[in-house]
DNA sequence: AAATTAAATGCATCATAGTTGCATTTGTGA
DNA sequence: TCACAAATGCAACTATGATGCATTTAATTT
């Protein structure tokens, strides 16, 4: 299984001309574990062995590929969370809903809802939406 | 003029319970007088004889009291503007469209267009939003 | 399989954003 | 105008992010 995926990341690296590290796989390895975007602090707790430098690089890098996609939450930090799919090179496709819950501060990415429609005045020209919404998430909910 | 607007700032401090200070009338004055949300580091070039320490804490007064709100850019850069009505302490409505241009960078508060309704998955519950669009503004399409 | 090379990483260093504690100043109400 | 709370300014600190350069490593070639 972990064989599975880790041939699914290797692959995704190659697909981008990528060369395939270990700080890279272990950046996706990590982002795919979770059903939440992952803060770049947080990144930076759970890669301990790999220099500060070399995980923005890492996230810069798949960002521009469009293998990940960067959302700031309510405080302003960035989070990241791996492409579901029609994102290409410097052209991301995240039209969806960023959800931030305001008690544990998780990111979710509702890949499902798409953007209602809507206008912008004359003279806007607009290439990328996202909606975002804060309130309290299921997990938070229950308690 | 100057004197009118002058006295519509002291009334909002003075509604807000707030001293009418220079520093808090300046940046009033300074982020009135754009029809653009202002940048954290805009706001700090034009305040050059005001503290940078305490044009932190203005601006987070200001927000907590709902007489502005905060904005991130695309690069994750604090952007604020005055909010044109109905915010109170502790509880924003600014469910706008934010728009950034990829141009020039500003950030507009496009207060006129209200958000489509639209459903959120079970055990979410939202209590605020905001749709952002990027692309290219008036001004930089003229060109 | 070893050598080559371009790409990726690690390290040192720097810049900017934002915070906290404390002394000093200033606005406001008595 | 006096007194006091509130606001400002200053020093110092933390975190995020960027850049230059030496070293290492992945992929290619022989």
């Amino acid at each position: 299984m972990t064989e599975i995926t880790n041939n699914r990341f290797e692959h995704l690296l190659d697909l981008h001309h990528l060369k395939k590290t270990g700080p890279r796989l272990k950046v996706l390895a990590m982002m795919s574990a979770k059903n939440t975007a992952t803060s770049q602090p947080d990144l930076e707790g759970l890669m301990e062995d790999v220099d500060r430098v070399t995980l923005y690089r890492i996230l810069n890098v798949f960002e521009e590929k469009g293998i990940i996609h960067k959302i700031f939450d309510l405080n302003g930090t960035a989070n990241y969370a791996i492409c579901t799919s029609n994102c290409q090179e410097h052209l991301h496709h995240d039209e969806h809903l960023h959800f931030n819950c305001i008690v544990c501060n998780k990111v979710y990415c509702l890949n499902d809802l798409s953007l209602p429609a809507f206008n912008l005045p004359p003279g806007f020209k607009a290439d990328g939406f996202t909606l975002y919404a804060s309130g309290t998430c299921p997990q938070c909910n229950r308690k």
